[in-house]
DNA sequence: ACCTGCATGTAAAAGGTTACATGATTTA
DNA sequence: TAAATCATGTAACCTTTTACATGCAGGT
C-alpha cells in the first residue's frame, strides 16, 4: 500500500469507479498511467481494500466497478491522522529558467509564452469544472458546501487549482515582461 | 542525457560546483539525492558534457569540481530551443484533502496547519535567499536584473518561488477557515 | 481507411529512494 | 557522546514510464 493506493481509495470513498475512470480521475493530484493502476487495483483486492463488480456493457468493453471496503475506509481514516509527505515537484521550466540568458530572448520567449498557454487552457476547465460540481449539488458559486457535504473535498481542491493556475500565469506574464522582445 | 543532466548542466553553466554542491543545489527544482547525481556525473564526464578537477581540503573531505565544457554549452542551448515538458506535481496533502470529511476536523486541520508551517518556515528562507542573491551584485530589492545578468535566472526563479509559497499559505489559511474548529 | 475513446492487462526499461559503506571535523 | 556537515560511491529496492497486446464503436 503506496501513495498512489490511498490516493485510490481516496477517491472509491466518494464513488464507485472503473480501473479507467479512476485513472482518469487521479490525473491532476498524482498523475499514473493504467499501467501502474491496474496491477494496483488488483493487489488492492487482494488486500481486501477494495471489491469489484464485473459490468457488462455492449456499446463499450465490459468493465471492473471497484468499490472501497469497511477495511478500505478503516485505511483511509488512519491513513489521513498521519502528516501528508512533502509535496515533490518537478518542472523543466525551471531548470531551463535558470540558464535562459545563453540563448536570444526570442528562444527564452517560446518557453515563457507556450506555458502560459498551457495554464490559460487549464485555468478555462477548471473554471467550467468549478461549475459542474457546484451546480451538481444545486449550489452556485458564491456557496461553500460544508464539511459534511461530499462535495467539500473537490471544492477545496478546485479552489486550490485555480490559485495555482492564477499564480502561475501572473509569473508567465511577469517573466514575458522582463524579457526583451530582441537584443 | 536525462532532464536531471540537463539540470545540472544549467547549474555548471553559472558556477563550477562538486557533485555535492549540485545535488543540494538543485533540490528546489528538481529533488533527487546524492545516489542519483553521483553516477549521472561519471557519465556526463564520459560524454564530455562535464570535467572535473580533484580539490584536496585538509579539514574537509576532498572534492571532485565539475565544470561545463563547449560541447556542454551546446546541449544546454539545444536543449532550451526545445519546450520543457509538461510540470509534474505529486502531492499527498491533495490526495488527502479529496476526503477530509472522513474523519473529525481536528484531524483534518493538523494536516493543513502542519502544512501551513511548512510554507511559511519555506516563504522566510526564499525572502532571506532573495536578499542575498541580490546584494551579492550590489542590487537592492527594487532593482531587477537584466536578461544578460548572471542573476537574471535565479531572480525570475526565487520570485516564482516566493509567489507560489505565498499562495499555497493563503490557500491553507482558507482551508482552515472553512473547515470547523470541531463538531 | 484512420484516429480517438473506452477498457483491460503484461513486460521491459528508466527514474528515484533507501540502505550500505567510509571517515574526518564541528556543534550540541 | 551523539548528531550533523562535508564528501564520495555502490547495491537493492520501489515507482513510474514506455512499449507490447487486443478489440469494438463512433466520428472525420
Amino acid at each position: 500500500m503506496n501513495t498512489l493506493s490511498y490516493g485510490l481509495l481516496s477517491l472509491l470513498s466518494h464513488h464507485s469507479l472503473s480501473g479507467y475512470d479512476l485513472m482518469l480521475r487521479i490525473q491532476p493530484f498524482w498523475p499514473a498511467k493504467h499501467s501502474q493502476i491496474y496491477p494496483l487495483l488488483a493487489f488492492m483486492e487482494k488486500e481486501e481494500q477494495v471489491t469489484f463488480e464485473l459490468i457488462a456493457q455492449s456499446d463499450k468493453p465490459d468493465k471492473k466497478v471497484y468499490s472501497i471496503t469497511d477495511k478500505g475506509i478503516d485505511s483511509l481514516r488512519e491513513w489521513l491522522s498521519v502528516p501528508a509527505s512533502d509535496p515533490v515537484m518537478r518542472d523543466e521550466l525551471m531548470l531551463k529558467a535558470y540558464c535562459v540568458s545563453f540563448v536570444d530572448p526570442a528562444i527564452s520567449r517560446k518557453l515563457f509564452v507556450s506555458r502560459l498557454e498551457h495554464y490559460q487552457t487549464k485555468l478555462q476547465r477548471y473554471r467550467e469544472k468549478i461549475r459542474t460540481v457546484l451546480s451538481s449539488e444545486g449550489l452556485t458559486e458564491s456557496d461553500t458546501p460544508g464539511y459534511r457535504s461530499p462535495l467539500f473535498g473537490a471544492y477545496i481542491l478546485l479552489n486550490k487549482a485555480l490559485l495555482t493556475c492564477r499564480t502561475n500565469i501572473e509569473w508567465c506574464e511577469w517573466v514575458l515582461s522582463v524579457i526583451p522582445e530582441a537584443e
